[in-house]
RNA sequence: GGCGCCGUACCCAAGUGGUAAGGGAGCAGUCUGCAAAACUGCGAUGCAGCGGUUCGAACCCGCUCGGCGCCUCCA
């Protein structure tokens, strides 16, 4: 039985859908005007797991994720760069999609724009209007909070105490400091729609709830999104939607953490925060892999707490993920050891199994189901000291296989391990100078130059290696051992007299 | 001023009343021409500190110290 931690209830609570085993969620997205960071990252990769999870226990996941595509930082961005809205909100919805991809995010079931849905924001608005909600004030619409009773249910706010601490600058016209833009009355050369109270565009926080009630229904049963969305984002989101319909909107309201670096929130004020696209770009490991090693890295903490992001955290997830793969390279191999470790994978599978259930179920307990399966490598690695027969390797790859679509891991087949060199060179060309380049780490800081060298040219020294230890020319073996190993290639030699290498 | 979060070994990190999961790094051993991988063993008598409740507390209560977030756009 699944629990979920609810900010709306501040207890971890059982989940139970509104209709038997299917399931409507919805994500607050991004404002598309810039690049995604690592927060962005984690976000969508919590609530991509939460997705996953649910498929895994058979639900039928209907999974609405949002793009604000009309907003003040978009037209300042538009201003900036000499272009349209348009042009900008394009870019970044596809650098979006680049950028999620390759952390093997899976697409929403709809993936609505706020611009798609100008028509349903007027309605409810309207309504807002017409329930003496909101009130119109030379061309602008305004949520009054004083007389919606329930505001600050989610955020556990009294309107009283959020007075004493405001400091914005008090628009006179406003009824209550609180009160928020349902519609703003739009200057020349903004984006602009044609509505009841004159040519306008949306506020900051309608077109959530307009989407969502579009596509989910006015009650639905997930929402999600980052922590410092709980308020006022989606305390007014609450309000708006309660507010015009009369109905409880969405059930279970689910909050992550922040990536941090060194305790501290990552922002832009503060100029300490990476995209993703610079982690990627910056990154000595291929794509597939670095896409792994951060979606290992982001889901080794429990979603609700903060995570700080390093070069060393980096390294340790791709350290750990290693073993992993180590492993999955020798279930691909023969060895011709009697199986004697065969007849215990079953016994095992089914712990793993309820383990790792039982960590997800535990409000997405990642870093225990991670557990889970790092428990299952060991017992797998010890049938495979013992000797384990072909159908039960494929039986064990298959089972990190299933498990690991939940969190999105142990996908690949490649990784970076390569295919085992022959025992005798076959293609030995002309050698390929190896080239050497700085990399950049993820912090900025210079961590060395990091060879690079291609697959062909280590293969084509490991070949040299492999004649060398015919010959029992131990000292040019190792000559070239270390050579490679100073590039940071890795060789293991099996007992069968070929080797395998990696990076 | 209001609301809230966090402090577990060298590092990361589970655990929220029953006697400290897991990973990384390190050290030792087995194996190996050497190495890597794997396996085995070692590693917090203690969970920021001090009190309290309890047969029993990292977990509950109180206080203190330290770090952070939200209340303004923000994943």
């Amino acid at each position: 039985m699944l629990t979920l931690f609810n900010t709306l209830t501040g207890r971890q609570e059982a989940f139970e859908p509104i209709e038997p085993k299917k399931v409507r969620m919805y994500v607050c997205g991004v404002t598309v005007y810039d690049y995604c960071h690592i927060g962005h990252a984690r976000s969508a990769l919590v609530f991509d797991v939460l997705r996953r999870y649910l498929e895994y226990g058979g639900y039928a996941v209907t999974f609405v994720k949002n793009f604000t595509d009309v907003d003040d930082k978009i037209i300042k961005r538009a201003n900036e760069q000499g272009i349209s809205c348009d042009a900008v909100t394009a870019k970044y919805i596809q650098a979006y999609h680049e950028d999620m991809g390759k952390l093997g995010v899976k697409s929403a079931t709809q993936e609505p724009k706020a611009t798609e849905h100008i028509g349903d924001i007027i309605q409810l608005t309207e309504k807002l209007v017409a329930k003496g909600l909101a009130y119109t004030v030379d061309g602008d619409v305004y949520f009054a909070v004083s007389n919606y009773p329930h505001y600050g249910r989610l955020s556990k706010r009294r309107l009283e105490d959020l007075q004493a601490g405001a400091r914005v600058e008090v628009d006179e016209r406003k009824r209550h400091p609180m009160d928020f833009a349902l519609w703003k009355r739009s200057k020349p050369g903004e984006p602009s729609w044609e509505g009841p109270w004159g040519p306008g565009r949306p506020g900051w926080h309608i077109e959530c709830s307009a989407m969502s009630i579009r596509h989910l229904g006015e009650t639905f049963d997930i929402h999600g999104g980052g922590m410092d969305l709980i308020f006022p984002h989606h305390e007014n989101e609450i309000a708006q939607s309660c507010g015009a319909t009369g109905k409880e909107f969405a059930r279970y309201w689910i909050h992550n953490g922040f990536v941090q670096i060194n305790q501290e929130k990552m922002s832009k004020s503060l100029g300490n925060f990476f995209t993703i696209r610079e982690i990627f770009e910056k990154s000595e490991w291929s794509e597939e892999v670095t896409g792994e090693i951060l979606r290992y890295f982001l889901l080794s903490t429990h979603y609700h707490g903060p995570l700080d992001f390093s070069d060393q955290a980096l390294k340790e997830a791709k350290n750990a993920l290693n073993g992993f793969y180590d492993l999955f390279h020798r279930l691909k191999e023969t060895d011709g050891l009697a199986a004697a470790g065969d007849g215990r994978l079953t016994t095992a599978v089914q712990r793993v199994r309820k383990s790792f259930a039982d960590a997800m179920d535990e409000d997405l307990n990642t870093s225990a189901a991670i557990a889970a399966l790092q428990g299952l490598r060991s017992d797998v690695n010890k049938m495979i000291d013992k000797g384990l027969s072909n159908e039960e390797r494929k039986q064990a790859r298959q089972e990190f296989r299933s498990l690991g679509q939940v969190l999105g891991l142990f996908q690949s087949d490649t990784w970076q391990f390569n295919p085992t060199v022959p025992h005798a060179a076959t293609n030995i060309g002309p050698g390929i100078p190896l080239s050497s380049q700085g990399k950049h780490s993820p912090t900025g800081a210079q961590s060395g130059p990091i060879a690079t060298v291609s697959d062909s040219e280590i293969e084509v020294r490991i070949a040299e290696r492999i004649d060398a230890k015919k010959r029992k020319d131990f000292k040019r073996a190792d000559t070239i051992r270390e050579e490679l190993k100073s590039l940071g290639i890795t060789i293991e030699d099996k007992p069968d007299g070929t080797s395998r290498w990696k990076r």
